[in-house]
DNA sequence: CATGAAACATACTTTATAGTATGTAAAATC
DNA sequence: GATTTTACATACTATAAAGTATGTTTCATG
């Protein structure tokens, strides 16, 4: 009973070192070594959780990233549906930005530095990475067609459109950011943001 | 003589395989093996014309994915100065867009796919990427604030934070991408800058 | 046309990596 | 309490990588 919750608790550490160490270094540019002197385990715990490399880029995108979306991005906007839609959506756009550390701003997102660093080039990330994405994607989309639904957001807008827009721009300045030093990106694309959700309201 | 331009071909086809097979793999996950396996030379060719593998990352951003940003998203704009502004914008941030081939669709932007899977981890590719994405941004203020004058852009623009909105949503876009297998995101994109386009017009 | 240098090819060293095989101590089970 | 299983550690193999050192051929130059 006590063994199998330390080893769980292992198995959790690897799993977290190596989200940790991906979004540090890049899944391509970590070696299993790297991980394991991180967590001051050998390889043998690692090879006795896990299968491979893969296996573990697999669960870090499904345990890890999914969750990270959905806490950051997702339930903020199940969570306040009493709010006024375009709130939220400069809530979640904006505000969340404005309290990155400066870690987060230096790394961005480490959904989408996946997504970019893997691509297509290892298939069996992309299932993943796409659910990760559609369901963000989905939340949102709930989100703005309610905001119609209200009056609060442009009958004419493509909720669609403008859900992958908010994502796309928001992904694309995160990845950007990465070779800046200072914050002078965020605030350009949080001033436009901000008039982009205006223009749709 | 003679010598002097097979020699200097040769770097050149060194370069255009790195940037291929960068663009390809990824940085990281090319090794300079690789590299000259695809252009049937050997190691000893490579290691005569550049120092090593930082060398030619280097240069690749510099020589090609420079070059490239210009011609495809720079050079449009300086050349067609007489269109209407919404216009060269919607040409530059679409219709390009809906002409990219399969490759270009399934690996996204070189430029960004490099910024993202370096990002912060090698110095030495942040200052020429900078330049690169700072350049392009200049040349979108410049047409921004050439519409204001002839009031085709809305005087409350703020010229650099538009700019640099079109761009990170361009970019993100051509990264989310590559998870996918079909268009219907750069769809839902292409309406939504549309939309942007003409918000600020 | 002899000599030097440039443009490569070949062979080698070092290091690191993924993955495996085997060992061991402690806990769980009987 | 003996035995088995689990959770790791250690030791090893195989491969591949970056980079170097040393050829060899071909061209340019005196």
């Amino acid at each position: 009973m006590d063994q199998k919750l330390k080893s769980k608790e292992t198995k959790e550490l690897i799993l977290n070192t190596s989200f940790n160490m991906f979004y540090e270094k890049g899944f391509n540019n970590t070696s299993i070594p790297d991980i394991m002197k991180e967590t001051n385990l050998t390889k043998g715990a690692f090879y006795h959780h896990f299968k491979n490399k893969l296996e573990i880029g697999k669960k870090v995108i499904e345990n890890i990233l999914s969750k990270r979306i959905y806490n950051g991005f997702i339930a903020p906007l199940k969570k306040n549906k009493s709010k006024k839609v375009s709130d939220l959506l400069v809530y979640v756009f904006t505000e969340r930005i404005e309290n990155f550390t400066e870690k987060e701003k230096a790394l961005g997102c480490p959904a989408n530095n996946m997504i970019n660093e893997i691509g297509c080039s290892i298939h069996d990330f992309r299932e993943p990475l796409r659910k990760l994405m559609d369901n963000w994607k989905e939340a949102l989309i709930e989100v703005i067609d309610l905001g119609k639904k209200n009056k609060e957001i442009k009958e004419s807008v493509n909720s669609e459109s403008a859900a992958t827009y908010l994502i796309c721009s928001f992904e694309g300045a995160r990845g950007i950011r990465k070779i800046y030093d200072n914050d002078t990106l965020f605030k350009s694309y949080l001033l436009a943001v901000k008039e982009y959700i205006n223009s749709i309201s």
